[in-house]
DNA sequence: TGATTATATAATTATTTACTTATTAATAAA
DNA sequence: TTTATTAATAAGTAAATAATTATATAATCA
């Protein structure tokens, strides 16, 4: 795959609403499947879904502890997605939230 | 609509590999629809419809010359893609081989 | 004027994509 | 061991997308 296909395959990852939060929740810090589920308001499996792609085009990685799966960026060898989450909006107050409500989820 | 949702929209523009070399070739250089047709190597209807799509995005401008569309790209308010672009192999080699088939296109 | 060139638009098709629902697997707790 | 909890997978569906083919518009030129 050319240079310019591989880049635009990780464009396409983050070229998704639903992608393009979790990036920049994982940004703030790593998080497990039912955080994020919680933060987006949207189904499990959608959720788990989309962590594999992130996985699969080498944005994220896993790791499991427990019942829970912790996702985690890998982004260090791609400069232009550190731009990239520079310009998207601050997402502390949702990971705050998630905070309050302890005994929801992964507490 | 969310900023999120509107870099994601950006991002999903250039998460395509056609899109995203036009991109990159307008980078070098502004051009016409034919010249990019020929570099391109597929239908002139295919690359009339993305360059609509880059368009109403608002990375690109479109300025009729004469029988002739020349695209240029307006993204300087968009600082991330500056740093993609920067990713991008150089299309310079592309650019140069259209110059010397100048009877062919757009001359 | 009529022919040619450049581009856009419309309609269609095939593929991809995001999401839902249902089920499974694995861990932990009662 | 039974019951919850967390997450992944499978199957199905509806919508979006990229590309093709055919046609229309507009400018240039003979």
């Amino acid at each position: 795959m050319s240079q310019i296909e591989e880049i635009a395959d990780v464009l396409k990852l983050l070229g998704d609403k639903n992608r393009l939060t979790i990036v920049a929740l994982l940004n703030e810090k790593e998080l497990c499947v039912c955080e994020i589920v919680d933060i987006l308001h949207t189904s499990q499996p959608n959720i788990s879904q989309h962590m594999r792609k992130l996985k699969d085009g080498g944005l994220v990685k896993e790791a499991k502890r427990g019942q829970w799966v912790y996702y985690s960026l890998t982004v260090q060898d791609k400069p232009y997605i550190a731009e990239i989450l520079k310009q998207l909006p601050s997402q502390k107050v949702k990971i705050n939230q998630l905070v309050c409500e302890e005994n929801e989820c992964c507490s």
